[in-house]
DNA sequence: AATGCAACTTAGGACGGATGTG
DNA sequence: CACATCCGTCCTAAGTTGCATT
């Protein structure tokens, strides 16, 4: 895919091609193509796209008054009819005080872990611990018994963890009034995490695990390809990089000359420089892109049992890797398969496009295990570890050097549903709720200084500000052999417009490549800053030329304990979440309540400019939708007929097909009727949800971003199944959120 | 202060099985 | 039942951040 060409959510479905002015990169192709056949429709579906109105509000500064308000109040893209209720409530909630007003009473500790619902959720557990089927060989009340102790004794003989200071704030926590039926604890495995937060500290006493699978060696397979129209032949090695590139044809990769370049590159040192292949586009890869696609089809014609048998084959020979031990506690290990050789595919206009990534050998990986763990045997017979550590302040079971970019790590870590993973995501959340309590006095303080005397700090309030305000990311710089891509803090002279009186244009790529697009009206400050900023420079000079990231950074945390840029998207995102389901769930069934969040899940992904390519068939579904639409609507006018003429006692008339009807009563024509324009009005909203979305990946902010403890309460209070809303992956991902109040506020 | 290294989170796309639909 | 579409899972690239070194 050529991922610059999406058309960025951020401003709207409508964004066409051509309003993707700039950049080399722009490459029209996949684009128009989508878009093509709709053009008409999507114009009706889309919601108009203004210039950003940040109404009145923003222009009023931001003030304190606006604090808790969500990023997307405050800074409206597009004008949403929903929205209009938004403004006179101004964000002012209840709940939400009550939190803030408690926990500015008690000096917010690093990890407000409730250690007074941690008993409940023991409780809850055990008794759960039967249904669930969890493979654990370790049941989970020994679990927790097993980590209770393990706590105690790293406590004991490792340097002091902030264990202190769980009481103050879990205080609040022991008035548990659930809901009937709204327990999700079944969720929560041993919801006993280690008690601290632990920073620089020990990550685990004991680890045990098994190491990493490596790919089976390549298999030769004879197939000759062509040059020049004859056959050629190859090594197993040659032929092995030439099936990489042969198996890619119908990738817009080898449509970029940098993949074919850089691939011809790495083949060649393979082939020698004597070798009859003397030049890429004289070979025909053919035969062996059919053979491939041949296997592929023969293991799709394969029986169910046998497929069935192939997979636990491959799960009986994995089994051994997929786990660790840690801390006594079975865990899921995340990626233990070491990746495959290939052909690099990085993403947007990356130089390194197309170039061999080596195969990986036991002597490449480095392995980290606990002191006493058995040392997991090399897989590969004669070969062995590079080196073997016991580095308890890390959480990685692996690594290697990336062969792409030898200076980069590759590392097996355990999966996201481990209690190591889950600590810290919760950190991560507590840590953004935390900006709610200094949110206010930061905004202020940008504010002030958006009009300082000093240009390194007018730079820094900027910047703040965007990341704010937009979400942006807070922008590394990045080296001549990755993609160019930019953050706040790398953002180009060229990626900022400004346009009169107070708007800013942005347009840049971002992480992965994926294009930034968005016009927002600011205050005027701001705008007259950026307008400075960008005076004597050229449009590739860096826009905030005073400032990095670690400047950033170490400015933020001034203002709040560990804040660094990150934290504002996560906050953002989350509040936002919080704010509209509280603000538009109403009474009503599950399906209602899902759309409601559908909608906030949408809002927060367009802030965060979370986007996926619209996928090939897209159009054809939606003229397809269309075309159902207009045979219900054609029925319903018939029906209509025959409703009239029943009601003069006239017999129906007779169908498209010149058949004949069945007579029906009035009241059973009625039915029908109501029953089709029912039928016809679902169809138009999936259709527009459908449009609506066809830019916007909904899941990335709910892995990384939303704080499930607002989903799961949510979910409590108006009797929601969370599996409607988590999928088994995230459900165990989020264990550690599921006994969270059903009153909890972000 | 700049640079480099290390460790960890965040990201979109491919793929294939599950599920819905006619 | 056949087909399209949906959805979860896997894969690995591409970010951020903290810290040590120069």
């Amino acid at each position: 895919m050529v991922p610059s060409t999406k058309s960025s959510p951020v401003k709207s479905p409508l964004s066409s091609p051509e309003a993707s002015t700039s950049s080399a990169r722009t490459s029209p192709v996949s684009n128009s193509k989508a878009s093509a056949s709709l053009e008409g429709q999507s114009e009706q579906l889309s919601e108009q796209i203004k210039p950003a109105t940040v109404e009145e509000e923003s222009k009023t500064s931001i003030d304190s008054e606006e604090d808790d308000k969500p990023l997307s109040s405050r800074l409206r893209m597009k004008p949403k009819p929903q929205k209009k209720t938004s403004s006179p409530v101004s964000g002012k909630r209840p709940l939400d005080e009550a939190n803030v007003s408690e926990q500015s009473s008690v000096k917010r500790p690093k990890v407000p872990d409730s250690s007074a619902s941690a008993k409940n959720k023991q409780v809850s557990a055990k008794k759960e611990a039967k249904e669930e089927e969890d493979d654990d060989f370790i049941t989970i009340a020994d679990r927790a018994k097993k980590v209770m102790s393990d706590n105690k004794s790293s406590v004991a003989l490792t340097k002091p963890k902030k264990v202190t200071k769980m009481g103050s704030s879990s205080i609040k926590k022991t008035i548990k009034k659930d809901k009937k039926g709204s327990n999700f604890s079944k969720y929560s495995k041993s919801t006993n995490m280690a008690p601290s937060s632990n920073d620089g500290q020990e990550k685990w006493a004991t680890l045990v695990h098994n190491g990493v699978i490596f790919p089976p060696p390549y298999k030769h397979h004879g197939v000759k390809m062509l040059y020049n129209g004859k056959p050629v032949n190859l090594t197993p090695e040659q032929e092995e990089v030439a099936t990489m590139y042969a198996v890619m044809k119908d990738t817009e990769y080898v449509q970029k000359k940098t993949f074919r370049n850089n691939f011809w590159n790495d083949w060649q040192k393979l082939l020698g420089k004597r070798h009859v292949i003397q030049k890429l586009d004289a070979c025909d890869f053919t035969p062996i892109y059919d053979w491939y696609q041949n296997e592929k089809e023969k293991k799709k014609q394969l029986s169910k049992e046998d497929k069935k048998a192939l997979q636990e084959e491959k799960l009986k020979q994995e089994e051994k890797y997929m786990w660790a031990i840690v801390d006594g506690v079975k865990e899921k290990v995340g990626n233990f398969r070491v990746e495959p050789p290939g052909l690099f595919r990085g993403r947007g206009e990356h130089p390194k496009l197309g170039k061999l990534k080596r195969r990986i050998r036991p002597s490449d990986v480095t392995i980290n295990i606990g002191k006493d763990a058995p040392i997991p045997e090399c897989p590969i017979p004669g070969e062995s570890w590079k080196e073997v550590r016991h580095d308890n302040m890390v959480t990685w079971l692996a690594f290697w050097n990336d062969p792409i970019n030898q200076k980069l790590f590759k590392y097996v870590f355990l999966s996201p549903s481990s209690s190591l993973k889950g600590q810290s995501d919760k950190e991560k959340y507590e840590k953004a709720r935390m900006l709610k309590d200094y949110i206010g006095n930061i905004r202020a303080a940008y504010t002030r200084d958006f009009t300082s005397k000093d240009g390194a700090k007018r730079q820094i309030a900027v910047a703040t500000y965007l990341i704010d305000k937009l979400a942006l990311r807070a922008g590394n710089e990045k080296e001549d052999d990755e993609a160019d891509t930019v953050g706040c803090c790398t953002l180009k002279v060229e990626n900022v417009k400004a346009i009169g009186p107070n708007s800013l244009e942005f347009n840049f790529l971002g992480k992965d490549s994926i294009r930034y697009e968005n016009t927002v009206e600011v205050e005027v400050p701001v705008y007259k800053a950026i307008i400075q900023f960008q005076a004597g420079k050229r449009g590739n000079d860096d826009l905030f030329d005073k400032l990095d990231t670690s400047k950033l950074n170490a400015h933020l945390k001034e203002l709040m304990p560990g804040l660094t840029a990150k934290v504002f998207r996560t906050y953002n995102a989350s509040i936002t979440l919080d704010n509209i389901l509280n603000k538009e769930t109403k009474e009503g069934d599950v399906s209602e309540k899902l759309v409601v969040y559908q909608h906030a899940n949408k809002e927060v992904a367009i802030i965060c400019n979370h986007q996926r390519t619209v996928s090939k068939s897209h159009g054809a579904q939606m003229s397809k939708l269309m075309e159902k639409i207009g045979g219900l609507q054609g029925t319903l006018k018939e029906l209509k007929t025959d409703l009239d003429r029943a009601r003069k006692g006239k017999p129906p008339l007779e169908d498209a097909n010149g058949k004949r009807k069945r007579n029906l009563t009035p009241e059973a024509l009625e039915k029908k009727i109501a029953k089709t324009t029912e039928k016809i009005e679902k169809m138009e909203v999936d259709m527009r949800t459908k449009e609506d979305l066809k830019t916007v990946a909904l899941g990335t902010s709910k892995t990384n971003y939303l704080d499930p403890r607002i989903t799961v309460a949510w979910c409590k209070r108006h009797e929601v199944p969370l599996e409607k809303i988590f999928n088994k992956s995230l459900l165990e991902k989020f264990a550690w959120a599921m006994d969270v109040d059903f009153d909890f506020r972000f």
